[in-house]
DNA sequence: CAAAAAGTC
């Protein structure tokens, strides 16, 4: 295996064998477990008020969890690898038109360039900038399936007799499903096997959860970073692949910085994996600074001194024919962002010709709503020879019929359309019509406080890169602008890109996901950003409590089943938990587990008093007094116990219906992987299953069996009413989308602790105190 | 009294 571990320059450190019972040792560094092991569970008798994890540099949002407003397609097909000799996908069977379309494609004139420089031997790596547009994802997977060096090949592995196949396909992966499965099939079209019912047979598949669509001899596959990911973990040496294309990396996803580290392992590693079989990496990037992805590959050759000093990495620049977008700044600063904001784009719709939609980017759902109810307001007042106005918001939590809205054109005739969009509309989606774009300067982001174990969402300013990104959002179908609600000079002042994803998160998960690839040292894994040192201990510590890690900082076997579970590491904990005698409550665990990870909240927020009337009795009744947790065992049991009528079901009740389906998913998942653990020793009954409530005695027990994972996230009631947590001593209130809102319970123990205009505990169960101490003891 | 948007055999 040519992932084990450590990097070459440096070298494994020598674990200490004696170290204090209160300690553990990792990557060189003993590290105290006092904090775990001797909880202060008693709140300081005076309170004081939780220092600001960030200032807030603007006003709290209003968010209202509503229904996805994507599709999701569950057609499964079981993956064939495609054996020597198998049927021969059609060839030259290109339609003329796609052919032209292809042709005419920017990327096209570079068709022998890219083909030639992964041809050159030893050349492994390139880096090839194109902005969107040019058509470098569904292109180069195309110039390079019929390349020499992709063919399949059945080599010995060293030290074995076995023949195994290595290569004859290329992996390309995306951030998000909808575009690893439109871009697979807009492909597989171009190449002559489109993608559909009955096509057992083709050139081009895809991988993201819960669709699979991989036709016999596909040569081309489009997945997720995360499914790639996890194919990683059982074949670590990507053996089925002859190239990897990383697209989109200027992302930074987390997924995407953990996908590279592994990359370069696989590429600095001695190949006997893969029977010498080098593996090709191409890494697509939408922006030009590419020096950290340069960088980051250029040490590949460490047994080749002879070459050290050259530069490995081949960056190709593709020029992209865009339609040029005018920028205007602000002369000076303007007080109000909301006034500049309503100003401009009254300005734009009057002094602007049809057509030409308006986007406008804001920073979160209540900015949008205050936004569309004064513009409204303000089209009731224009003359009858000003263009109508047609208001449409954009954000992830909105509904997917008011997110169509915002995709179609205005049916009625002399209207402009102005969308009012979050950072979605910069990346995940792209509203066509848009020839002026409005750009406040900010976006909610989210940071991980590990100190404090939680996290904050705030609004903060934007990147250089995203300012450029938005702009870019005016250009796409003809010369546009963007007009930006700051100045010239406070541009100037923005930082070049955003601070990737593995720098604002919980390393928690990252860290579960080198351990359980065979790597000891993540301090010494190769990352193109490195964590704090804190940050990375923190998560150790954490994986340790939640019994992943031994004293010495080795994977157990409870961590590997962890990092096999699709769900975060202490939700894992709890199933593991849950599979003990003294609690035998899997299957619970896996109901609830299903529940809160299928996407937002399957509660939707009642946005009217009349609503809330409504829908309140009947909500009721599936509340539980012992929290949010209980309540979502009660919601998903009543949920697939209901036969009749699952749709009117979830109407009645304001319910997201398509995270029930997903949970379902994921409940089915869960088990069958629960089953194959052992961790239940037989198949659960089929659903319809007769609802029957939980007693409250077994809803202890589930509680406590959650408290495994959630020790920390824990808050004591104090004489003032107040509650305080237990990991950094600060005040936090119960989230108004709580069951337990407003009411006053010994402890409380919360699965997310976020801090927008105030701490807020979400999620959150009622405990006894004594159970946090029981369960900070407690070791497996 | 209320949340950005992505994602996992």
């Amino acid at each position: 295996m040519a992932a084990s571990g450590s990097n070459a320059e440096q070298p494994a450190k020598r674990r200490k064998k004696q170290q204090p019972a209160n300690a553990i040792t990792i990557g060189g560094r003993t590290i105290s477990l006092e904090a775990y092991l001797n909880p202060t569970p008693k709140p300081a008798k005076t309170i004081t008020t939780p220092a600001q994890p960030t200032a807030a540099t603007e006003k709290p949002e209003d968010p209202t969890p509503t229904e996805r407003g994507k599709k999701t397609t569950t057609t499964s097909r079981p993956e064939n690898h495609g054996r020597r000799g198998g049927p021969a996908p059609a060839r030259n069977t290109e339609d003329a038109g796609l052919l032209k379309t292809r042709k005419a494609l920017p990327i096209w004139q570079h068709r022998s360039e890219i083909q030639a420089a992964l041809r050159k031997p030893g050349s492994n790596v390139v880096v090839l900038v194109g902005e969107t547009g040019s058509g470098k994802s569904t292109q180069v997977p195309q110039f390079l399936y019929r390349e020499p060096w992709c063919r399949r090949q059945t080599v010995k592995l060293t030290g074995s007799q076995d023949e195994v196949a290595v290569g004859g396909t290329i992996a390309i992966t995306q951030p998000r499903r909808v575009a690893a499965t439109t871009l697979a099939h807009r492909v597989s079209r171009e190449a002559g096997t489109p993608l559909g019912k009955g096509q057992a047979d083709g050139l081009v598949g895809y991988s993201v959860r819960f669709d699979h669509q991989v036709p016999r001899g596909t040569k081309i596959k489009f997945l997720t970073e995360g499914t790639l990911l996890q194919e990683l973990l059982r074949d670590p040496c990507l053996r089925q692949y002859s190239a990897i294309i990383v697209d989109e990396i200027h992302e930074r996803s987390l997924d995407v910085d953990l996908l590279v580290g592994f990359l370069k392992q696989i590429l600095t590693g001695d190949l006997s994996g893969r029977g010498g079989v080098p593996l090709k990496v191409i890494v697509m990037s939408a922006t030009a600074d590419v020096d950290i992805i340069r960088g980051f590959f250029k040490d590949l050759s460490a047994d080749d001194n002879e070459h050290k000093d050259t530069d490995h990495v081949q960056v190709l620049r593709i020029k992209c024919r865009q339609y040029p977008v005018e920028v205007v700044h602000e002369p000076r600063p303007v007080p109000d962002i909301q006034d500049a904001l309503l100003k401009r784009i009254f300005k734009i719709h009057l002094e602007e010709p049809l057509p030409g939609d308006i986007l406008a980017f804001l920073t979160g759902q209540e900015e949008i709503e205050s936004a569309q109810k004064l513009i409204e307001e303000y089209a009731t007042t224009t003359a009858s020879n000003v263009p109508k106005i047609k208001v449409c918001p954009l954000y992830g939590q909105l509904s997917m019929e008011g997110q169509r809205e915002a995709f179609l054109p205005v049916k009625t005739a002399f209207t402009r359309k102005i969308v009012l969009a979050t950072n979605i509309a910069e990346t995940s989606v792209t509203v066509p019509g848009v020839r002026y774009v409005v750009d406040c300067g900010k976006a909610k982001v989210k940071k991980y406080r590990p100190r404090l174990g939680m996290e904050s969402l705030l609004a903060s300013v934007i990147s250089k890169s995203s300012a450029l990104q938005r702009a870019g959002r005016a250009g796409r179908e003809g010369a546009g602008k963007c007009f930006r609600l700051y100045t010239e000079s406070t541009f100037e002042t923005f930082q070049d890109s955003d601070l990737p994803e593995i720098l604002r998160n919980d390393v928690l998960g990252a860290v579960l996901t080198m351990k359980a690839r065979g790597i000891q040292d993540v301090l010494a894994f190769p990352l193109m950003d490195t964590p704090g040192t804190e940050s990375i201990e923190k998560a150790l510590l954490h994986l340790h409590y939640l019994g992943a890690l031994t004293d010495d900082g080795a994977i157990t076997p409870a961590g590997e089943k962890m990092a096999r579970f699709p769900i975060p590491a202490p939700l894992g904990a709890v199933i593991l938990a849950a599979a003990r005698p003294e609690f035998d409550c899997v299957m619970e665990a896996i109901d609830i587990i299903s529940c809160i990870t299928s996407g937002d909240d399957v509660f939707l927020q009642l946005q009217s008093e009349e609503a809330q009337e409504e829908v309140g009795a009947l909500r009721k009744e599936i509340q539980r007094r012992e929290g949010d947790i209980m309540t979502y065992l009660t919601t998903i049991q009543r949920y697939t116990a209901e036969n009749a009528d699952r749709i009117g079901w979830c109407k009645q009740r304001r319910i997201n219906m398509r995270n029930m389906r997903q949970a379902l998913n994921i409940r089915r998942q869960l088990r069958a992987m629960s089953l194959k653990e052992k961790l239940i020793s037989e198949a659960p009954p089929q659903d319809p299953q007769r609802f029957t409530p939980v007693d409250p005695e077994r809803a202890d027990v589930i509680l406590k069996c959650f408290m495994r994972g959630f020790a920390m996230k824990t808050a004591m009631l104090a004489p003032d009413g107040n509650y305080v947590t237990i990991q950094g001593k600060h005040v936090v209130a119960i989230h108004p989308a709580s069951v337990l809102h407003g009411q006053k319970k010994e402890a409380i123990m919360f699965l997310e602790h976020v801090f927008t205009n105030k701490n807020y505990a979400k999620k959150v169960s009622a405990i006894r105190a004594n159970w946090i101490v029981e369960a900070m003891e407690s070791r497996y």
